[in-house]
DNA sequence: CTAGGATCCTGTCAGC
DNA sequence: TGCTGACAGGATCCTA
């Protein structure tokens, strides 16, 4: 689920409700969910929130990180005076919490929690010191950030990567940081990609505007709010999925396309759904 | 080294 | 209604 642009809203959300405040204590709900020593991180100020592709870095007074993974199916709340929630979307978003489904949370020292959770537990906490952060596996190998990548090292990646296709290759965090399914299907919409086409049949001018694509959709989820709880309500008073919002092709198999008014069809690519237009991808 | 598939876990939905 | 299998916005581990 939460994808880059949608952990990039949790830092932002974060940012203003809990920079500051003190951790007095720490539940964990799920083993699993949590590694490292909880003891801590208790008594701590949270004095900062990074983010590295899909991941969330929570930067503590003591100089240790909660490195927070959301994988499938994360989603990060906080209960203020409004609440904030962010992360996989879906109705236990607005249920009382801790939930069914809540792993982990912490007591700060306004009287508000900090609550993760996550149904398939996938996801976790991580506390690391600094030499954990400079030897994690899954940090040190991290691609760059989609903006911070030059076309031409985008370019050199997928020679690479000839013989797979576009879209493994773009899925694959080594690669790039923070592509996850939506953005990878919408990215080839806006290209005109086919996402099987194998990378070593792109040409230089594909390359760059899939790039390009990825970079403008992934921007443009985290200016509409990525999938914050409470920014969007239909005409009719429903609350829409925040996907309607901007989605050109994900999940919408059946659908005209916006663009050339062929039928958006979805099928399966490096082992996952896969949306398209049969008419204007290429 | 790359590429592809199984796997972790739980819930939902379609089909019988 | 109850069962079964497929699938789900991720990443790792194993195999060829």
């Amino acid at each position: 689920m939460p994808e880059l642009p949608e952990v990039e809203t949790i830092k932002r959300g974060l940012e203003k409700c809990i920079v500051g405040r003190k951790i007095n204590s720490v539940h964990i709900l799920c083993e699993k969910s949590f590694r490292g020593k909880p003891e801590l991180i208790e008594g701590q100020v949270i004095s900062r929130i990074d983010r590295r592709g899909k991941a969330l870095l929570i930067r503590l007074e003591n100089n240790l990180t909660i490195m927070v993974h959301l994988r499938m199916t994360g989603q990060m709340i906080h209960d203020g005076l409004e609440r904030f929630a962010a992360g996989h979307p879906d109705e236990s978003f607005h249920e009382k919490m801790p939930g069914r489904f809540t792993r982990v949370y912490v007591d700060l020292d306004d009287g508000t929690h900090l609550f993760f959770n996550d149904m398939r537990k996938f996801g976790f906490w991580s506390v690391m010191d600094d030499l954990d952060l400079a030897s994690d596996k899954f940090l040190t190998k991290l691609g760059a950030e989609p903006w911070d990548m030059k076309a031409e090292d985008f370019w050199g990646m997928l020679q690479k990567h000839s013989n797979s296709p576009v879209k493994a290759a773009i899925l694959d965090q080594h690669n790039i940081a923070g592509v996850g399914n939506i953005y990878a299907d919408e990215g080839c919409f806006y290209a005109g990609i086919l996402p099987w086409r194998k990378c070593g049949d792109m040409d230089r001018e594909e390359s760059d505007k899939l790039l390009e694509g990825l970079c403008k959709v992934m921007q443009a989820s985290i200016d509409s709010g990525g999938s914050t709880m409470k920014d969007y309500v239909k005409a009719d008073g429903t609350r829409g999925n925040y996907l309607e919002k901007f989605a050109q092709v994900f999940r919408r198999e059946g659908c005209e396309c916006p663009r050339c008014g062929s039928e958006i069809l979805k099928t399966r690519t490096a082992g996952r759904g896969t949306h398209y237009c049969k008419g204007c991808q290429k």
